[in-house]
DNA sequence: CTGAAAGCGCTTACAG
DNA sequence: CTGAAAGCGCTTACAG
């Protein structure tokens, strides 16, 4: 806390065992080539001193920080599951893991980020239209869910169709989809991909509200609905948008499921144990944490790819916010 | 992404500018005394090379990094709202900050990252026992609770006694209290705070149990209870748990709240829309993130501590979970 | 108002 | 197996 302990540098250590800087650049780095006797000196000399390198100094010279970043669209959102596995992913491959928001043009960011010299590479959680020319491997995530789905798909599309259709398959056939704001990929794709199968399977859709992502925002939209919209099916792009439907609906005097069904997204650990338990759609956040780390740090060492989570990241739950519609 | 166009450095930008390195230096500082005409000839250099400098040289030389980081004391576990708060705080002040988990021994990982030279200052939200000497500021989240609360005073611990009244004053007598993991900080206080308030009302608590912070174990504590406990009042370490409880409760035949009240804690969206919407205690988790860095930024530029904030941080709110016991 | 010199703390060839 | 030299890209006094 005081100035006055300013840490020993790599020059006193060297001192105190007689020895050159670079032996004991040497000894850090582990050199397996080192006398004994030389090594064991350095090592007192080390912990006498209390010594640990400058990794600033380092990474000057060597051009390598050993960290990776990870830029997220806005500092009001964090995916702690995908972020949770990714640092864990980098931190057993060597690396540490940074968090920064976009704030602004992402871009830029990205190119400020990158020629900054303090990240080995970038993995961007947020959209990218044109990744700038940079000395470090760059990885967009929007990019690596098209590679991941397969070129032509939709991220994050068939979940969608796959609610709408057992829905149907259960006899609705008035749906309401509450769909997250509009400038989320994964919100306007889901969005898609809604009106698409309630087109191809001849089904109505009394509406699409676009919302922020708040619980509240979820229960205004469904409060607001006319008495005889004869919406049975409601459809939120994540859990909290449909507790607050849930809530909505009860107020109003329907029951859930019975007068109105409920889809959710994103599994959330309360949704599970609420009554009614949430249906809802659990995305395998870990595996995608994971994999985007290791395509990553693949790329930055010149390593081919690895190979891709066979299964699909998305699995729906039915629990019991779903059910046939009255007749 | 390829390593042709290796980025600009200063002594490019100089010589397309037809000045010396340092006078570009003076620009990027935004040097007021800098001819116009110089000016001018070193800026349109900078956008053709699209210069941006290294960080990394500029720390070394500078011994500052404009960086602080936050350590967590497992990688398992993010507080969203404290970071985000936390993060914008630094923004704010023109600093970025890095999120890093202890793993292992936290003096050490704090040692490390102090002398690391990478970061200015170290915000800590694991528990430090003794702080290691450093040449940067440390903040100890605990340390900080306690002066913010008042010496003596136990973190977070008015709040249980409060909730603990509360129910008493309802009517109820028998409780039972779902604590959390001992080996935090934060929930052993409340645990204390909890037995203590029951010894002085000279109420009866059936109970606590030590469990994890899922409410897959609030359930698995609450539906273990035998039928004749006759506990009409569980309090919860967090929402999670208090989910659990609520639906072992009703899964077991049982009202919340008419037969059994359950509290929770953090006032998490979902539980806010859930039936019964829960009681609970919302903690301002954005001033305390807040406050915690700036405190840490003040520290660091040897100002004095701000002002904290003079409400309390802890709330209870009371929705639907909690009643009168049954006669 | 601008330039020549020194140096931040390391590591990387290169000698020996 | 170890040491003397050079240099990573900046900024900070110091001259002029």
């Amino acid at each position: 806390m005081t100035d006055e302990p300013r840490r020993a540098t790599i020059h006193q250590v060297a001192r105190l065992a007689g020895v050159s800087h670079q032996t004991v650049s040497r000894y850090l780095r582990h050199d397996a080539g080192m006398k004994p006797d030389t090594r064991q000196r350095v090592d007192a000399a080390v912990k006498a001193l209390d010594y640990r390198p400058n990794l600033v100094a380092r990474s000057m010279r060597t051009r390598r920080t050993d960290r990776l970043a990870v830029v997220l669209p806005s500092p009001h959102w964090f995916p702690v599951r995908l972020m949770i596995a990714a640092s864990a992913t980098a931190h057993a491959a060597g690396y540490q893991l940074d968090v920064v928001s976009a704030e602004g043009s992402t871009e830029e960011r990205i190119a400020e980020l990158a020629d900054s010299g303090q990240v080995d590479g970038i993995l961007s959680l947020a959209p990218v239209d044109s990744p700038p020319d940079t000395r470090i491997p760059i990885l967009v995530s929007g990019t690596y869910d098209q590679e991941m789905h397969g070129a032509g798909e939709l991220a994050d599309g068939s979940a969608v169709s796959e609610i709408v259709e057992h829905l149907a398959g259960l006899g609705h056939r008035t749906f309401f989809h509450l769909a997250g704001p509009p400038n989320y990929t994964s919100a306007r794709n889901r969005k898609l991909v809604y009106l698409e199968t309630i087109a191809r399977l001849g089904l109505r859709s009394y509406g699409v509200a676009d919302t922020n992502w708040s619980a509240q925002a979820g229960y205004d939209a469904i409060a607001a609905l006319p008495a005889d919209s004869g919406v049975t099916a409601i459809i939120a792009a994540n859990d909290g948008l449909a507790m607050g439907a849930i809530r909505a609906t009860t107020d109003r005097g329907l029951r859930v499921p019975e007068d109105v069904s409920v889809f959710g997204w994103d599994d959330e650990e309360l949704g599970r144990f609420a009554t009614p338990a949430l249906s809802t759609v659990a995305v395998d956040r870990e595996a995608q944490g994971r994999e985007a780390i290791l395509h990553l740090i693949a790329t930055i060492r010149g390593e081919p790819a690895p190979a891709k989570s066979p299964r699909d990241l998305n699995q729906l739950v039915f629990r019991e916010s779903t059910a046939p519609p009255p007749d």
